[in-house]
DNA sequence: ACAAAAGTGTTGCGCGTACACCCATGT
DNA sequence: ACATGGGTGTACGCGCAACACTTTTGT
């Protein structure tokens, strides 16, 4: 299949990805996918929400898309996203991952034009688009006692998880892979709580779970499996004035390992550690 | 924590990811982590090994690294992985996946000759790197069938991945990340069948985990989970020539959905079910 | 007293693990 | 016949889902 004459090829083995050699017009960008809960008007189920960012330019011109910009040479992708996150909402997250490199040629807008619903195609060489753009995205989450907060302005507004408008670029996809990957991690990791301020209630913890797997749990059993990750800690407090008996206020056990956050987990789990002054491992 | 003053900084929320401006000097380079399993000198149990290309440019002249190299303009990030592979094997990959887009301003040869062992530091504004490099890095999979046929060349060597020198850059961590993945990836997915051929004996699919996983799995759980899965097909051939009683042949079943596979799954598992000529969903 | 949510107890099922045991082949 | 790995049967334990039941508050 893959003949000797591979070998001819062979001085290109050697280019390293600090040869600026054949770079052509590839531009950088960073955005994010930042998701809170939230109530739709009326209702009594906390849902999905996410910040949309009105576009002033063509392509798609008017628009709404994801927060972000071309990385400045001077930030770390994950800077990069938190800055995209501070101008958009002026918010502190509570968690932020990396979630995928976009680099589909297909994504310039000039492809996106031309090809209006026919069948993917790879292009022809000869029409190498001429404005290349690679987008490394984050998602972010807000804690519920930030949200309140949200900046107002003109050309940004959060729309709710499952009733988006028809987005600029793939930016519908990247969303729908965001809630993919959350209703995954949910699953096995310890995200819930960072939608949650400092203390909060196992109804209030249960409800992030339902807003995210989007089902119903049955309250007895979460219960349990939150106690057995022991990811929590009673504070002692309770919350008073509802009209029925009052529940127990926890807080998150930040001593507890987060599992998947990366190939930086350790660094980060290392800086918690350092930070809490509790050290694991 | 954040005053209305952000308000101030408005003009840029509408920055977006076509937005040529500020994008200093950011190089974006696409590397590739390589996995195969062979057998060490004199061992019976196959490990994971993979290809690493020697630098002949500065900066780390003359240590080991991940093959890779700058994103052409009209290649995807996947299709330049690919490339990569190809140049540095001559092989065909049994599956490609994306690991991670590293971009720590850290990563830059200058910081990492300055800070030999330092603590970690976040760089002053006033000495932004020169040589900035993002790299997106695959991992790929070869299939045992394929890794003989390697072809020869002087900078290129195969190491065990347990037994790796130092590497340039942070090579080692990506690996060691890769790695780590992969190892999650093969309890919840069926990439395992990726390092072999078309078809395979039980035992050998039992290898591929053992090699990953690093311990024994025992035979007959194994086979009644892999069972279970409904990810193999019995070919009712079986291979003759043992010392024992002859072993039943299976091959893989694209049929059946695979999982993650980034965001693009879908897209991919179509393609799949279309090269098939059976449809899933 | 009653509603409503907090919180506990109990049971059954599925799955992974451990391990005893039989099967088929080459030497 | 016996060594060797292929392949089957069985039993235990844990974790999870279902759901009945008790507790504690406000009205």
């Amino acid at each position: 299949m893959t003949g000797p004459d591979n070998l001819s090829q062979s001085p290109t083995v050697n280019r390293d990805e600090h040869d600026d050699s054949e770079n052509g017009s590839v531009t950088l960008a960073v955005s994010t996918v930042i998701l809170a809960l939230r109530k739709k008007e009326g209702e009594s189920q906390s849902s999905l929400w996410l910040p949309l960012v009105r576009r002033l330019r063509e392509p798609y011109k008017g628009q709404w898309a994801l927060p972000g910009g071309p990385l400045p040479s001077d930030l770390s992708l994950e800077q990069a996203a938190g800055s995209t996150l501070k101008r958009a909402t002026g918010l502190v997250p509570g968690y932020l991952e990396q979630l995928y490199a976009f680099g589909d040629v297909l994504r310039t807008p000039d492809h996106h034009v031309k090809r209006d619903g026919g069948p993917l195609t790879v292009p022809a060489a000869d029409e190498a688009p001429a404005n290349r753009t690679v987008s490394v995205v984050y998602w972010a989450s807000i804690p519920a006692t930030e949200v309140s907060r949200t900046r107002v302005h003109e050309n940004i507004r959060w729309f709710p998880l499952d009733e988006l408008p028809v987005l600029a670029f793939d930016h519908n996809e990247i969303i729908e892979y965001a809630k993919y990957r959350l209703q995954n991690k949910v699953e096995y990791s310890r995200i819930a709580h960072s939608f949650l301020g400092e203390e909060f209630t196992l109804a209030q913890l249960r409800e992030v779970y339902e807003a995210i797997l989007e089902r119903p749990l049955d309250p007895a059993n979460f219960r349990r499996q939150i106690a057995a990750s022991k990811s929590i800690i009673d504070t002692g407090r309770r919350v008073e004035g509802t009209r029925h008996r009052p529940p127990r206020l926890y807080r998150y056990d930040h001593s507890q390992a987060f599992s998947d956050q990366g190939p930086l987990g350790m660094y980060r789990a290392a800086e918690h550690a350092k930070a809490e002054g509790s050290k694991t491992q």
